[in-house]
DNA sequence: AGCATATTCGGACTGATAGTCCGCATTCGT
DNA sequence: ACGAATGCGGACTATCAGTCCGAATATGCT
C-alpha cells in the first residue's frame, strides 16, 4: 500500500551533490583535511553552505559520503561478488583479497580517512562502512581461527587503517607496503603465519 | 660557563599549573572530551586563558601533560625498574607486564585518550609517549620474533588503544577485558600463542 | 503552454572555540 | 625594600559548524 517511490531527487539537487562532493575531493587534494571548511567546500562548489547541510547533514556525513563512494564497489563484491573477494574461496583467500582491495581504498584516500576520523569522533564505530567491514572480517576470523575473539581481532586489524599511521607506512616508492603489512599481520591473526 | 640553571618556577605558575590540570581532569570527568573547552578549564581552574596557554601551548598540550602525568610511573618501570617490568625478564614476561599497565592506564583514562587523539591529530605518532610506548614494543618484538615487522607489529599494537574502542571493549562487569584481549593479541604477535 | 505546489537554494546569522596580545600585578634575588 | 624578570588576565580576533527563512525553481498536472 505504501507509495514508496518518493518523487525522484530533482535535478539541480542532483547537480549540486556532485558538485559539492567534487569540491571536497579538491579541496581534501590541494591541502590537509583540516583545510577542508564547510565553508570553503559550499564556495569552490558554486553553491550556498545550507545546500551543503541539507544534502550531507554535518561534515561527518559529507565526508562519510565521500568514503562510502570510494568503497561501494568493494562491498558490492563482497556481498556477492565471485571469488576470492565474494562467498566461496576458502578463508585464507577470501581474507588476503579483502585485504587487498581496503588497503588499496586506504592508501589512496589517506587524507580523506583521516578527516573522517576527526570529524566522526564519538561514533566510528557506528557508521554503517566499519559495521560492514568488522562484519565481514568477523565472520572471516570466526570460521578460520579458534584462538583469538573474532570480534577483537576484527578491531585490531582495523584498528590499523588510520589514516596518518597508513600515510606514515607508505613510502612513496612502494605504494602498497601497508597492504602487505595488513595481510601478513590478519594471517599471523588467523593462525596461519 | 653556561648558567644552566633558570630561575626556579615562580610559586603562583606552579600552583596555577596544578589548578589547571586538576579542572581539566574534572571537566573530562564530568562531560565528554568535547566538553572541555579551554575557556571552562581556565574558569573552573580560577585562572584567566592566557595562563593556560603560557604554560602547556595549546589544546595539544595540555591534554598530552596530562596523559604524561598518567604513565610517567610506567615509563620509569619500563626504563629501569625491576622485573617483570624493566630490563632482565624473558620477552614474553616483559611484554605481558607492559601491556597490564598499559592497559590499566587506558582503561582508567579512555576519555582523556580520545580527546587526546582528538587534538592531536596530525602529530599522534611524533608524541614522545607514543615514540617511547613505540620503542619499547618495537624492541621486544624485535628480540622476540622473526615473522613479523617489528615496527609494524608494534604500531598495530598501540592502534587498539584508541579511547572509544577502549570503552566499547570495557564492559562494567569486567574492567580488565581489554587488556586481557591486548595480551593475548600480542602474544600471538609474538608467535606464542 | 500555464499553473500550483513541493522542493530546494543561498547566504546572513548565531554560538562556540582556539589562540593572541599587552598593560598590570606579583614574585624573588639581592 | 627595591627593581627587574616573570607571570597574570581577559578582552579581542579569526574561524568554523550548523540554523533559518524568504526567494527561486523544478516538476507534475491540466
Amino acid at each position: 500500500m505504501a507509495m514508496t517511490a518518493q518523487r525522484a531527487e530533482r535535478a539541480d539537487a542532483a547537480r549540486n551533490r556532485r558538485a559539492v562532493l567534487a569540491a571536497t575531493e579538491r579541496l581534501l587534494a590541494e591541502g590537509g583535511g583540516d583545510h577542508v571548511s564547510l565553508d570553503r567546500v559550499a564556495a569552490l562548489a558554486g553553491v550556498g553552505k545550507g545546500t551543503v547541510f541539507r544534502r550531507f547533514g554535518n561534515r561527518a556525513g559529507l565526508l562519510q559520503a565521500l568514503l562510502e563512494e570510494r568503497s561501494l564497489e568493494l562491498r558490492q563484491g563482497v556481498a556477492d561478488g565471485p571469488a576470492p573477494l565474494g562467498p566461496g574461496a576458502p578463508v585464507r583467500e577470501r581474507l588476503l583479497a579483502f585485504l587487498d582491495r581496503l588497503g588499496a581504498i586506504a592508501e589512496g584516500n589517506a587524507v580523506l580517512l583521516t578527516a573522517h576520523e576527526q570529524a566522526c569522533a564519538e561514533d566510528k564505530f557506528t557508521d554503517p562502512s566499519y559495521l560492514f567491514w568488522h562484519g565481514h572480517l568477523s565472520g572471516l576470523f570466526a570460521e578460520g581461527c579458534a584462538d583469538l575473539d573474532a570480534e577483537f581481532a576484527a578491531h585490531a586489524v582495523l584498528a590499523v587503517f588510520d589514516g596518518d599511521l597508513v600515510r606514515r607506512l607508505t613510502p612513496p616508492d612502494d605504494p602498497r607496503h601497508f597492504t602487505r603489512s595488513v595481510q601478513r599481520l590478519a594471517l599471523v591473526l588467523l593462525g596461519d603465519g
